[in-house]
DNA sequence: CGGGATCCCATATGATACTG
DNA sequence: CAGTATCATATGGGATCCCG
């Protein structure tokens, strides 16, 4: 269950209210990409440029944005490791590990009922 | 696991792949309505009114786009009535009834980690 | 290598008013 | 009631070039 009861409509921890933070996470994750990265780094952590050949067809400037707001919900963590050539790690954090699990389970779903799916 | 092997990466069936059709799934509910809409009518069937007092702040102009396009992958269902007034009701197919349990495992997530979470 | 800076377009999302 | 029509805007997304 989402509510915890009928009463919780509409207020701060009802997900359907449009006061609720839960939506922020929400629409986080609904874009084109954040739930491919993060089930990337959920395999192992990446390089910036590993993602990007990943994720076949991102730029690197969404790739970028979606990689910051990640950080900014806590989901992901950024390490440099100041060599010659730069060396930059993107890594999931325990938050995030812990959304990475749900999300897997969508994406399996989707691979699994794919040929149930009328995809014009 | 997503992929079924290594050898999968970049091919149709590998949901990372540009070419993969789950990506159009992926991207279906990629957005900010389609989850809550799917979860609100895995509760029960809702008619238009309904679910746009349900989810605050969802205009009757992309709360139909949306439920065209959940029509369309075949998640949701469209029965009209004849009735006057009329009387139009939205019910969740059986495939999706089947996305619907993944996404509440997603919502459910965000709701009991909500506390953890940084939203700024 | 890992981006930041720019420019630009497509689309998603919205507010509001109107109709079968 | 259940939308459609219209207009307006925000943001996502992408291409390219450049820099530490």
């Amino acid at each position: 269950m989402v509510r915890a009861c009928a009463t919780d409509r509409h207020e701060k921890h009802d997900i359907y209210s449009a006061q609720c933070p839960g939506r922020d996470v929400l629409y986080l994750l609904a874009n084109k990409w954040s739930t491919l990265i993060i089930g990337a780094l959920e395999e192992q952590p990446h390089r910036f440029g590993e993602l990007q050949s990943r994720l076949q067809g991102v730029s690197p400037k969404v790739l970028t944005q979606t990689l910051r707001k990640l950080e900014d919900f806590g989901f992901v963590d950024r390490t440099i490791y100041p060599e010659v050539p730069l060396h930059v790690e993107y890594a999931l954090t325990d938050i995030g590990r812990g959304v990475a699990t749900p999300l897997a389970a969508l994406r399996n779903w989707i691979e699994v009922n794919l040929d149930k799916i009328h995809t014009t």
